[in-house]
DNA sequence: GTCTATAAGTGGATAGAC
DNA sequence: GTCTATCCACTTATAGAC
């Protein structure tokens, strides 16, 4: 994604407020049905593997149509990713202000911000229909993507949610070491992100179906008994740990 | 990766073993001069992001050898998976067994499994110069891979580790329900993965390089103390965890 | 804003000489 | 076992009619 050209129509239309009635109309509007059909293109066949016959064909638009909406096809991905990142990171940020207001100057308790950061990608996970455990997926495999561009943007679009997490953690664990605290969140946010992603590796571990796997109620439980514990794991000394043969 | 054609030579050729010390030779054999050169480019390009020819380059071998030592580029893929994998995995089943002798039908440490589990790619994630940082980093995003023939692959070429783990599991922690049990294995397994794929998600937490980022024992002192805490977690009850605002 | 037609280039794979 | 030359399907992107 070399600096690829802007979108010649500018930032996303909004909607005229003198017809808040009318406003479902977008759904069908070619740039949207370019970026639902994109999304779902590329957790089939990845980036790379889809091409924009494909893509113009399933969104029933000509092929000339992206170029035209979005400058290119690196332009339209990152157009996709900002769609729906945007409101998810800001409803984290605003998750995390709500927290610390109720709190009012107290100390945050780590399992309270914990769920905070994962409640967004759990409800955009539970929205099937909608393409919002689709994009979720998406999401976890942008993050390991091959291509610079994308991971650049990735880390952009994810800076600001992650600075104002990270030093809420630090004011709720004080006697953490700041260092200790990055490899916890790290750990975490890898748990999460693979989870909501992968698809296979559950199936293979229960060697069997597991019927309460798209039930984001009990995800969320399970994810944050998991990561709870994990964060405030007592810290590994150095020789505490014995070689293993 | 739809059943393509088979090798033509069959399987990985065995060392002579007349002449032991003679046998370092292979490293330079176009197969593997190939398999290594593929190892590289399809890190930094993706699958189908690496041409044959950018392939072939880089190996400094003809186009047309892929196809006649592999058959297909699918086919190299698979043979440049389980060349390292098939030993890896191998590794982990001795090592459980090894324990499993040790105990002498005593229940197993949860703790010892998960490192007998994350010791052999730890093992691999410190081999940087002979390109086992780089395989790991590529098994990772081989999970989520979007082709359904390699995630076919991955489950295959785990599916006898992983049964072999969850039933050691399993025997040392009774007490846990097998359906709880699979949900925090499939977040260990996420966890280890992400962890030794992710490269910029690190920087972005920690705002600053992490000094101690490479270093294999460090990490798996840290994933060990994070995993067994989350694997040993009180069991989430279904009212004990209030509403989100 | 949408369309057709086409440019200009790349892809994996292979035939057949050596 | 290695090479060259090539096939042809398929790619993104664009020019220009409507």
């Amino acid at each position: 994604m070399p600096a690829p050209q802007k979108d010649r129509r500018g930032a996303l239309r909004t909607i005229s407020p003198e017809r808040p009635e009318k406003a479902a109309r977008p759904e069908h509007e070619t740039r949207t049905r370019i970026i639902e059909a994109a999304e779902a293109l590329f957790m089939l066949h990845g980036f790379e593997g889809t091409s924009l016959r494909m893509l113009t064909a399933r969104a029933g638009v000509n092929l000339a149509a992206v170029n035209y909406h979005f400058g290119s096809k690196d332009a339209l991905i990152e157009a996709l990713f900002r769609r729906r990142l945007d409101p998810m990171n800001a409803e984290r940020a605003a998750g995390l202000a709500r927290l610390e207001t109720e709190a009012g100057g107290r100390p945050l308790a780590p399992a309270a911000i914990i769920r905070a950061f994962i409640a967004p990608s759990l409800r955009m996970f539970e929205d099937a229909r909608g393409g919002g455990r689709n994009f979720i997926r998406l999401l976890g495999r942008a993050y390991t993507d091959p291509s610079r561009g994308l991971r650049a943007l990735m880390g952009q679009l994810y800076a600001d949610a992650m600075t104002r997490y990270r030093d809420a953690f630090r004011r709720a664990l004080p006697g953490l070491p700041h260092e200790e605290l990055s490899w916890r969140l790290y750990f975490m946010f890898g748990t999460l992100s693979y989870t909501l992603t992968a698809t296979d590796t559950m199936q293979l571990i229960a060697g069997s179906k597991q019927a309460d796997r798209y039930d984001a109620r009990l995800i969320e439980q399970r994810l944050l008994a998991f990561l709870t514990a994990g964060l405030l794991a007592a810290e590994p000394r150095e020789n505490k740990v014995r070689q293993a043969a």
